[in-house]
DNA sequence: GCCGTTAACTTACCATTGATAAGTTACCGA
DNA sequence: TCGGTAACTTATCAATGGTAAGTTAACGGC
């Protein structure tokens, strides 16, 4: 093995403890999706980090795709907590939905490059991309179900709070539809143009989710 | 050469003709970036569809990557012209930017392929999406400037707008940000999400432009 | 103690990719 | 007719994701 490796992690595991290898995996996966990319980051050099070799990277993942699918769901697990803790915590109406907005716009903003490869599927495959708008329908047990479970919530919180009083100038559902992709505009613009001579940032955010909410909770 | 290429086109051509070669190139590249994505469409391929060698392609274009910037000019240069038509033709301010709005989403759901390699950067070098958001002081004279000068159109017309007398809630160009992010949300969602079962597409996009226009624009 | 099983890993290899080097063909003007 | 050169080809490169087939070493059973 290669002693000069980055982050080599010793020699051969032990009999059953081949799934810390996988996490040695991963981490190193992640360092390097998030340091150069999807594309630019090699199976050798994952293998090079981890120090193994790269055939050894097929014993613990089919392919490439699927250490991209592993991170994802590791990652829309914070913004799943965060929406749940969030949720229990705020009962009135439209507090929740500004703080929901507000968690993803933070989400997003702390995690530019998670978010990037995660929520934007940038530089990623079309086949991954993809999961990051799965269908609730879809296999629950299968790996990137996290943006379609994030999406729900947020139809559930605009239902519920139309359920408890709230007028809504549209159907929950839409609401739901408008106010996360005005959400996701912003943050993939800041993130995808970080050296854009944006106006004002902090206002592009606050701003936004008062339009948004502004625009779908009906003022009399 | 090979006679059962799909749309070859003839032998060599002569001396002088080499721009005709350079859009037969421009043709098969677009039409197979349109149909496999930008990755899964090799050199080989659009040189089979073209009916010359792969290495003929860089006698035209430095790189592949050159190809697909051309095409972007090419594509921003139908909507820049559409922008410039609305503003020749309507002059009363509200109305010239729920037109930009309109003209903004049914351009990227009439042409969403396009949209999606130009504007939405799927499937595209990280060097190439960066074009999409050129900043308006680069070289001009250099591809891949259309969707700076797309989003500097909507900064003159929010201007315009406020200097006729319209009263905004937040500064021109922050009001231009706020739009854009928010139109480009829906068609991005729409295209990318195309067979998510959205509440109601044309809601959304008449809807998004109202809450954004109800939002940036002071209603006394 | 040693031996078979098998988890953990390696070396050698494959087809495909974007791109280059170097040579070949054929058109055109002098 | 012949030199220059635009237009093009063949041969080849290193790097990529992935596979085949073999090697090493840990553990349980005897």
């Amino acid at each position: 093995m290669n002693a000069f490796s980055t982050a080599a992690t010793g020699g051969r595991k032990k009999r059953g403890e081949g799934h810390t290898r996988r996490e040695e995996i991963l981490q190193a996966a992640k360092e390097l999706f998030l340091e150069q990319g999807y594309e630019a980051t090699t199976i050798r050099r994952i293998a090079d980090r981890v120090g193994v070799s790269a055939p050894a990277l097929y014993l613990y993942f089919p392919d490439k795709e699927q250490m991209m699918l592993a991170l994802c769901d590791q990652t829309f697990g914070y913004l799943i907590e965060r929406i749940a803790e969030i949720e229990s915590t705020v009962s009135e109406p439209r507090e929740r939905i500004r703080r929901f907005g507000e968690a993803y716009l933070k989400f997003g903003l702390a995690h530019p490059d998670e978010y990037k490869l995660i929520f934007l599927g940038t530089n990623i495959p079309e086949s991954i991309r993809k999961l990051g708008h799965r269908m609730p329908t879809d296999d629950p047990t299968r790996p990137g179900i996290g943006g379609a479970i994030v999406f729900q919530r947020l139809v559930g919180i605009l239902a519920e709070a139309e359920a408890s009083g709230l007028k809504l100038n549209y159907p929950a559902d839409t609401c739901a539809e408008l106010c996360w992709m005005a959400m996701h505009g912003v943050v993939a613009a800041l993130i995808l143009k970080a050296d854009f001579p944006w106006s004002n940032r902090d206002l592009l955010g606050t701003g936004m989710l008062d339009i948004v909410m502004k625009g779908i909770i009906r003022t009399d």
